[in-house]
RNA sequence: GCCAAUAUAGCUCAGUUGGUAGAGCAGCGGUUUCGUAAACCGCAGGUCAAGGGUUCGAGUCCCUUUAUUGGCUCCA
């Protein structure tokens, strides 16, 4: 057979597999071979067969054969619900990150039985080693398709295709046709393991103006044990769930009676507080000042801000003596009133000024998550006022300030920037220079990112620090906010050099973002297992009888006065179920007291891990925890 | 807000085709004084999310509302 790489004509013998190709290539056009390792195993992908036997080849990465993989399996998807549901309309069927997914229009939204019958119906595709075959048209002819398979949503795609490109078409078995880029694995045999894993809602397009679409989820690997690992990876994944170790672990909880306003009981209020001494300690140390501003302000100061015109609806509003007033959603009003108190010099700037404000949002009922998305939240906010000059530098500290404290906790970032959305005020040129602002300051971090086109703020465009949850799933926490339109409405200004007033630069900016849902990410990625310094109760000291009871209350107290947090327990119950239930708890230490502990002033020390110390001094073991917590270590010191 | 699923004791869950609610753990009361992930016995605990309907009879079927979960939209 007659091949053609990249404009060369070549041969593609018969038993030849696509490795051996690979091998005969050379750099350039290797590298657009179709073929890729997944797992080691080099594994031929869709080649795409022109009706005159022209074949073109692209390699890929892993993650990209894995994405094609994946990518196929969602054609299989499509094929196997228009087997049984002749009348479905095909709209989108990606892979993603996890998987893939197809988007439906159908009559009747999908059952789970249905999702067992298409699963059904998908394997006997597979089976069958249906062959994928790519093929072009011009636009029209390929309009004409869609219209006649009947698929309008197909027909709007290719419309808004460049008019004068070929439209890529793959054909999958005898009767199955859908638009596609590709590429494709070459034959439906190729997928060895995939499930389908749950149904959604979607919009078509995104837009919730658009009809809702049914939309099916599945995920797929090269073999079953990948599958298999991957399934038990995302049952482990929930058991660090913050919402269930939030109960288990007595830190927080949402009642149903307060719908996105979370409880915080003692053990969570002993976190919250730590991360906010935390949180004083390094803001003061990076020349930050720190002030309260009121809960309930007047209509007409966010009328002032544009808050009131812009989020009118998300806003929670009170009257008082027949005013309207408004719960405040953000900070940064009040924040201006405290800047404004005063007249400053351009030797006062740049001024720092935080604040841990508590804001209410009116958010989407659809849209509440555990402490993740909430109604009620602190942000551990900031707003620093500086010269235009000053930008590049404030900046590039409040990103390192955000790195310091995002790797005390070991946590890794993902950064975006995003500009100017639709709906914003403000003029062109200020939108300019705090957007450049921005992307000089990432550039001279030299930190990658991904811009985000028209995802800013209505007032300035933002960087933005994404952290992950247990499943995967990413949270704004951190945000740098460059903002040139409340200094204008607000009407700020310092005296310059000149003698003049001048209009002050300012940032917004939050580290932790909100200190619940940074709670709710610090649950997940310690699967509640909290470094000694964050750990609402550090140390338990469990007793073997009661003749244990005096060294114990005595051990808990000098611990007590060296700064630690330590419980006792004393109950009448055996050592083994003691050491359980603080195990289940998630203590970082045990220390164990029996009679041969209270009579020589030692301790029988147990760590989280299940290592055991026994016969250290009891000093020893204070002074190691106190070392410990001061360090704010990850790792523990007896582990 | 939209699509779907779910809602039974503090927690995790059983409850067959409609016949009037059950287990384990936790809790409480006893007994047990015991060396590193569960001692034993007993007791108590529920307007089956709320409201309405069908039925002789509803935890089971239907409707509405609320909340939760997974997505979508949104997220200053």
């Amino acid at each position: 057979m007659e091949l053609i790489i990249n404009g060369k004509k070549g041969n593609y013998p018969d038993g030849q597999n696509a490795l051996d190709i690979l091998a005969g290539l050379d750099g350039d056009i290797k590298k657009n071979a179709l073929a890729a390792k997944l797992n080691g195993e080099v594994i031929e992908l869709a080649a795409p067969i022109h009706e005159d036997g022209e074949l073109t080849f692209i390699t890929f990465e892993d993650d990209d054969a894995r994405h094609v993989l994946r990518h196929t399996a969602s054609h299989v998807l499509a094929a196997a619900v228009k087997k049984l549901y002749p009348n479905a309309k095909l709209a989108i069927g990606p892979a993603i990150d996890t998987g893939f997914y197809y988007d439906f229009d159908v009559e009747e939204p999908f059952t789970p039985e249905a999702l067992d019958a298409i699963e059904k119906e998908m394997k006997r595709i597979i089976k069958k080693n249906e062959r994928e075959v790519r093929f072009t048209l011009p636009r029209d002819e390929a309009i004409a398709l869609m219209e006649e398979h009947g698929e309008p949503y197909k027909v709007e795609l290719i419309r808004d295709l460049p008019e004068d490109e070929e439209i890529s078409f793959y054909k999958q078995g005898d009767d199955f046709v859908d638009l596609c880029a590709g590429p494709h694995l070459p034959s439906t045999g190729r997928i060895k393991a995939f499930k389908l894993l749950s149904i959604a809602g979607a919009y078509w397009r995104g837009s919730e103006k658009n009809k809702m679409l049914q939309r099916i989820y599945g995920t797929a690997f090269t073999n079953k044990e990948d599958l298999d690992e991957y399934l038990a990876m995302i049952e482990e994944a929930k058991k660090r769930d913050h919402r269930k170790l939030g109960r288990e672990l007595d830190l927080f909880d949402v009642l149903d009676e307060g719908p996105g306003f979370p409880f915080f009981y003692p053990k969570g209020m002993v976190l919250r507080n730590v991360l906010e001494d935390y949180w004083r300690k390094v803001h003061v140390q990076a020349g930050y000042q720190e002030v309260k501003t009121p809960m309930i302000l007047s209509r007409e100061l966010w009328e002032k801000s544009g808050h009131w015109e812009n989020y009118r609806e998300n806003m929670y509003t009170t009257r008082i003596d027949d005013q309207d007033f408004a719960i405040k959603p953000m900070n940064c009003p009040g924040g201006m009133l405290a800047f404004k108190r005063r007249m400053w010099s351009y030797r006062d700037l740049p001024v720092r000024m935080g604040e841990l404000g508590l804001v209410h949002r009116h958010e989407k009922s659809g849209t509440l998550h555990g402490l993740m998305r909430v109604r009620c939240f602190t942000q551990d906010d900031a707003h620093l006022f500086m010269t235009p000059e000053q930008i590049k530098e404030e900046i590039i500290g409040v990103f390192n300030l955000t790195d310091q404290v995002y790797k005390v906790f070991g946590l890794g970032y993902k950064v975006e920037l995003s500009t100017r959305p639709e709906k914003s005020i403000g003029t062109d040129e200020m939108w300019e220079l705090a957007t450049e602002g921005l992307r000089g300051a990432l550039d001279e971090i030299g930190v990658p990112y991904q811009v985000n086109e028209g995802d800013g703020a209505f007032y300035g465009p933002k960087i933005d620090f994404h952290l992950r949850d247990s499943l995967g799933r990413t949270w704004q926490c951190g945000t740098i906010q460059l903002d040139m339109n409340l200094p204008e409405r607000f009407d700020l200004s310092y005296i310059g050099p000149d003698g003049e007033k001048h209009r002050p630069v300012m940032i917004h900016r939050v580290v932790y973002g909100s200190i619940d849902r940074f709670i709710a990410v610090l649950v997940e990625h310690f699967a509640g297992a909290f470094p000694l310094w964050l750990a609402p109760v550090q140390a338990k000291i469990l007793t073997i009888t009661d003749r244990a009871d005096d060294a114990a209350r005595s051990l808990k107290q000098k611990l007590t006065a060296a700064g630690l947090r330590v419980e006792t327990d004393l109950r009448n119950e055996k050592i083994g179920f003691k050491v359980r239930e603080a195990q289940m708890l998630k203590i970082p230490y045990m220390l164990v007291l029996g009679d041969q502990e209270a009579e020589n002033g030692t301790v029988s020390l147990r760590t989280r891990s299940g290592k055991t110390i026994n016969g250290l001094m009891q000093d020893e073991v204070m002074e190691g925890l106190v070392a410990e917590n001061d360090s704010q270590a990850l790792e523990g010191h007896w582990n």
